[in-house]
DNA sequence: GTCCAGGATTCAG
DNA sequence: CTGAATCATGGA
């Protein structure tokens, strides 16, 4: 395909609407890195082997894809949760008697975790240590267009574990991952053993799910939650990153934790969603709109004693 | 030029 | 086990 052919726009008719502040957060806070806002106001992006456009019209959110794509409607109401799994365990977090969840989530209503596929989200999150939200696109961007299948216009899928395994460390350098490069080809190396990997990966409980995360080089604790939340959809997990533990420190008073004894409060406190507020309180805090409170301050748990 | 980034790894104690 | 140094690159 040389380019790129659109349908026309059509209603996706959420199960909860999703205001266009809420939806250029969703698309562009970094939890994904493969969308950008087109000229006309509109979030285009790859996901999978789809291409699809969304923006936030009169009558609600609207989506367009490529023509011809039969599959893509499914595919990006799947993405972002249409049929509304994540409205429901929203209303059931503990904002009603918790005002800093409570503004963040006002801040954001219909903030959603996109349902990115375990591929996406670990090459995504591979990428992300100590590196900006712009620039981690930009490196994804990179290996899609370098590495990855064309799909019509200039728009790639994301390169393959082989692509990344076999690429020239000119191609890799020139993608500016930096020392993240070795982080890409030595998973890309251990899992082109493992076609099956996402499956199997996804068939295991969330503890066994993080351990086998974090035995691909250049996953450690935070990078394994983060895929486990966004790629294998463990709304449960908590990814404790710079900005959460600041969110924790102002606004909860719990400054000085580490961050295992952070993830440890979030899952206590927040229950099954606890990744879904972790979003919330992320976005709010690094947008400036997270108000602190004076809840009182739970003590700070000692690291969990294996027995024996 | 300096500082820092949705951290992970390695090494010293 | 915990904490510090190191890692490569680009933007502020």
């Amino acid at each position: 395909m040389a380019s790129a052919e659109w349908t026309s726009w059509r209603p996706l008719r959420l199960a909860e609407d999703v205001p266009a502040g809420t939806l250029a957060e969703q698309m562009d806070g970094g939890q994904a890195f493969r969308w950008s806002l087109a000229s006309d106001g509109s979030w285009v992006g790859v996901f999978g082997r789809t291409l699809a456009a969304v923006r936030s019209g009169p009558q609600g959110l609207e989506w367009r894809g490529q023509k011809g794509a039969t599959h893509a409607e499914g595919a990006i109401r799947h993405y972002l949760d249409a049929e509304g799994a994540q409205a429901r365990l929203s209303a059931a977090l503990p904002w009603r008697s918790d005002v800093v969840l409570q503004s963040a989530r006002t801040a954001y209503p219909g903030l959603r975790i996109l349902r990115q596929d375990p591929h996406e989200a670990l090459i995504g999150f591979l990428c992300s240590s100590n590196k900006r939200i712009l620039q981690i696109r930009a490196m994804v961007a990179a290996l899609a267009a370098k590495l990855g299948e064309p799909l019509g216009g200039d728009f790639h899928a994301l390169p393959s574990w082989e692509a990344i395994a076999h690429a020239d460390d000119a191609v890799l350098r020139a993608c500016s991952l930096g020392y993240r490069a070795a982080y890409l080809r030595g998973t890309a190396k251990k899992l082109l053993a493992r076609p099956r990997w996402a499956e199997e990966f996804g068939a295991l409980p969330t503890p066994a799910l993080l351990a086998e995360l974090r035995s691909l080089p250049g996953v450690g604790p935070k990078v394994a939650a983060c895929v486990a939340l966004f790629g294998f959809g463990r709304l449960e997990s908590f990814p404790v990153d710079t900005w959460v533990v600041q969110a924790l420190a102002d606004a909860y008073g719990l400054r000085g934790w580490k961050p295992a004894q952070l993830e440890q409060f979030g899952k206590a406190h927040f229950g099954e969603a606890a990744g879904l507020a972790q979003q919330y309180l992320f976005s709010a805090i690094r947008n400036g709109r997270l108000t602190r409170s004076e809840i009182s301050v739970p003590t700070k748990p000692k690291r969990p004693r294996l027995r024996k």
